[in-house]
DNA sequence: ATCGTTACCTACCAAGTGGTAAGGTGTCAA
DNA sequence: TTGACACCTTACCACTTGGTAGGTAACGAT
């Protein structure tokens, strides 16, 4: 529905195709020479902007994790009946957000297979503050306030792990079955969504 | 428990290793002279016994599709009290084989990342097999032999992710929280898969 | 004794990797 | 007018990549 705005600037154009290639063929299956010819400028124009591939793929995942901010900041001006229900119309609107920019989705199932050990263990997680206002969220219902925090932010997290399995799975599925199929499957997860999040802990 | 016997010829240790490494780094962070290095071999072995690369990886799939296939087979001699009792008790032997092999889930879900548009396309796909055992398996449960075929293969599908994406997840929660808190979470997961598995179409 | 095969080696190659060095061009402030 | 800076270029570098060529040692069959 909302498209991803267009990018602009050099550096954003950078980022778009890098995330693009990054999700496709993993950190080290895309090239930066690649990935600064699909800009249409050179590879050192591209090492000019970023310094280097690491902090290129630093600032991919940064641009990720900032665009699921702004989507739960969004989500929390919008009024809901009561806590549960605001929580489960922000998984909702995740959701959306996540089968609309699959390559979005990609990257973060790759940032989980890759960096297993090395990356969630400090608050330097790019994706921290995101699961943390989750976790916020679902603490106002009071059946979940009164629990311990790692029981929310695990729930938290095995339902973000849900939504994007879904989406990973449902484009492989494509490819297996009928199109038609897939969409009547598509169409019944925000239901399906909503009965995983508001079950109580 | 049952460890995995070790592998004794050297194309089953090139698998091995060829297969722990493509895991870690996935296909294009893995280089063959690493591999054969691992191996106390050099690379033109590992090529001699394989081909190419390419080969290499499909080996490594296949044999991970041969020990997912045993399995089934295992759990297919004993008898249960009925079918969905049968579906349900092979899901968690499936679950159990995939936690004491984490670096076979790894790369199972790398491939569900790699090859979206490539692989599964035909009915050529080294997990196919596995897949339609297990959905004949479900179609002898009375609730869901009168569904079609497509319906009980992603019901099917889906519950393998489920598996995945919490062994994965488990993983990495482990770098974030206790080991305790993990420990308790993993020992209530079979029974929550039984109800995942067990619930009508 | 010899042949064919399997398993492994060293030597080598073209192509590609991320990154450095140095320079050119445009813009904008002093 | 000049200087500083951002942006982007070509030229180059050391290193790694997957893969080829050709050879050697071991071994079983004839």
């Amino acid at each position: 529905m909302k498209p991803e705005p267009a990018p602009t600037t050099t550096r954003e154009r950078f980022i778009a195709a890098a995330k693009a290639l990054f999700a496709e063929r993993g950190f080290y299956g895309a090239s930066m020479d690649q990935i600064a010819r699909e800009v249409g400028l050179t590879k050192q124009a591209l090492i000019h902007h970023f310094g280097s591939k690491e902090k290129l793929y630093g600032a991919v995942l940064s641009d990720i994790s900032e665009r699921l901010l702004a989507e739960l900041e969004e989500s929390e001006h919008q009024v809901a009946p009561d806590a549960a229900e605001a929580f489960i119309g922000a998984l909702q609107r995740i959701y959306r957000r996540t089968i609309e920019n699959p390559a979005d989705t990609q990257l973060l199932m790759r940032e989980l297979l890759d960096n297993r050990q090395r990356a969630p263990k400090a608050g330097s997680w790019y994706l921290r503050p995101f699961l943390d206002r989750l976790e916020r969220l679902l603490a106002r219902d009071p059946r979940w306030e009164t629990e311990k925090k790692p029981a929310r932010e695990t729930h938290v997290y095995q339902l973000l792990g849900a939504i994007n399995y879904f989406a990973i799975s449902a484009e492989t599925l494509k490819a297996m079955y009928s199109n038609r199929h897939i969409a009547a499957m598509q169409k019944g997860f925000p239901a399906r969504l909503a009965r995983l999040a508001g079950s109580s802990p």
